[in-house]
DNA sequence: ATGAAAGCGCTAACAA
DNA sequence: TTGTTAGCGCTTTCAT
């Protein structure tokens, strides 16, 4: 039989609620009283039952984690940040997949959030008007999302794109693709907003191809209309779709970068190990893991006790955080760029070969922005 | 406020007791009251509190994953699988990293054991002892290890090195590196034993280096080694080191796969795309998280509801699963093997190049083996 | 500083 | 078939 706090009282010879505040509130009790239900406690294995406790209080000290798709190698970073600083915190973590399905995800959120404090949607797929009513449910912080009055950490994608055209642009190109990502992905408008933004500024033309499944696959099936199209350079939402596109290219006999220049989003492990290199713009996926976490658990805290049990949000006049985070990105310069047909002339934007002094933007450097809304 | 059983029971004026049936024993409420009570539940949004049912069932209905390291790219299959199969089962997932890391393991599983109905241990790092001891205190399955009298799903990675090294020996090599795992790794012990045997079989000289840290690193390190060591082939513990090794290889000049055939274990997705694509022995990593999770819920199901709580297993006289399921491997022949100086001698085991006949072992055929101890 | 008592939301005998 | 009652392990007033 498990142990519980009775045992422990009967051991040390005190009532069950001295042993409880022993836990929960140690400075109402005696140093020596503590000391004995301490080593009782130790003695006998005590571990605090966090269902009775959460019962009560209404904190259950876990918080869940919402993924589109694990097997993405974009979110193992993420959710190991994730878990390690909600761990140092003292909360466990619950993992869903949703396998990229917005009903899967309603689902399970509904299913999560009375075992949760509050649940983190990374990359989310439903509805905006879903997960604004989600959030009267449970906490709520979105990552990858931008939502009118919800706590958000982004990924500055867009500045990210400005930084891969402007180093295209730099390197003599002049016509370049964008392939998209999913139809009504935040990330994916924001990169086409800036990247088209600094063609413009460029003097080049962007062409847009898609959108495509964030996928391998995504890119090789669009190698085809990039060699058409006559572009000398490439970049796509994401770095599974660049690799896929770099394959695709090999296929048709197209080399990169020597006739055609691409460049990915995320610097997924992955991409320092392809046959050529990726240049990349790099995501702070890690850090907005634990930017996340802190945020949920923030909101948590701030709380009054008063508005217990999930849902907590719900009660009027709580104050809630809707700061929205923005982590910076950097744009990583491998081997699948180099110099296109306009190279030489203008400004010398391109970068040397090798791990050059591309933009260094501290990803535990944040830079807080006045929330304004976006659809979808 | 969340809405509770009492709500819903003043609602569709009945006994909570009898709202409590609807839910967990339906067939015991007169069907008439049963549909009023579900569309009253389903009006109010009522959904149970797990937490209290919890503490008076002794069942969480959630179980804990314990996880080397989610960023290794080999376990996010695993936990995507059993997740998806855990949920299917009603039954919910914390996820919890070690970092590799013993002591972080063993103090997560305490952590973790009284909030879940039992644990799945990925690849632990503890000592054979301790988890024997933690199994006394809460239901386990062990991945990747093999311990008397406990639960096991194996990866017949013997097997799957057994084919590796056949098939070196058939494309013609007779000097054959082995870059070996982390210390006190069950795999890589069997990856060692069956490769060492297979080699002898097959008339070649088996090299062995390492330990290796389980990584890319690991293998750029080994490759001045590799080189010097004058062998035509090697195997790695896994694509990680695999694909480090063919790094570094290539760093000296050296020719993947003329000069150096490589195979590693795991069949990753990042081996599909690296060049050139790796040779390589896929363990079946979706149907282990499946397989671990079905047995810990079977063992689960077993339990008596006289045990309840958690270390359940402790009680006299119950009888536990101890099956140990061995998953077939299978080699994937891909770019980074090819002939060597022996070739078109001896019988021709050389497959021929793309994705030859090579052994299909389907993952979904388990073999369940009597379970004999392997220290460590 | 400690004890007594109530009760969080739910299930499980037992009665009716 | 339904209601009554007790209580899971814990925290939290309220007394003392």
């Amino acid at each position: 039989m498990p142990v519980t706090i009775r045992d422990v009282a009967r051991a040390s010879g005190v009532h069950i609620s001295t042993v409880s505040r022993t836990f929960s509130a140690p400075h109402l009790v005696n140093p020596e009283t503590r000391v004995r239900v301490l080593a009782c406690a130790e003695d006998l294995g005590y571990r605090p039952n966090r269902a009775a406790r959460a019962l009560i209080t209404g904190r259950t000290h876990n918080i869940g984690l919402i993924i589109a798709d694990i097997a993405n190698p974009f979110f193992p970073p993420l959710i190991k940040a994730a878990e390690s600083q909600a761990r140092s915190r003292d909360y466990h973590v619950f993992v869903a997949d949703t396998n990229e399905d917005p009903s899967a995800e309603e689902e399970l959120v509904h299913a999560l959030a009375k075992q949760v404090d509050g649940l983190l949607l990374c990359s989310p797929r439903m509805s905006n008007s879903l997960i604004e009513q989600l959030s009267r449910e449970v906490p709520l912080v979105v990552v990858n999302r931008q939502l009118t009055g919800l706590p958000c950490v982004l990924m500055d994608v867009g500045q990210g794109a400005r930084l891969a055209v402007d180093h295209l642009v730099g390197l003599g190109h002049r016509q370049i693709a964008l392939l998209g990502g999913p139809r009504g992905s935040w990330t994916n408008r924001e990169i086409r907003r800036s990247a088209a933004a600094a063609a413009r500024a460029g003097g080049a033309e962007l062409t847009v191809l898609g959108p495509n499944p964030p996928t391998e696959h995504g890119g090789i099936a669009q190698a085809e209309h990039v060699r058409r199209s006559g572009v000398t350079a490439a970049l796509a939402y994401n770095d599974l779709m660049a690799i896929g596109l770099i394959e695709g290219l090999d296929a048709l006999g197209v080399d990169v970068p020597r006739q055609v220049s691409v460049v990915g989003v995320d610097d997924i492990t992955l991409s320092r190990l392809t046959r050529p290199k990726l240049t990349t713009v790099a995501t702070p996926t890690a850090a907005a893991g634990r930017t996340a976490v802190d945020m949920l658990l923030q909101q948590d805290t701030d709380l009054p006790r008063a508005a217990r049990g999930s849902g907590a949000g719900a009660a009027v006049g709580v104050r809630r955080t809707t700061a929205q985070v923005m982590l910076q990105t950097e744009l990583v310069i491998r081997d699948s760029t180099g110099p296109g047909p306009h190279a030489g002339r203008g400004r010398s934007g391109a970068a040397p070969a090798g791990p050059g002094p591309h933009r260094r933007a501290d990803p535990g450097d944040p830079v807080t922005v006045a929330g304004s809304d976006v659809a979808s």
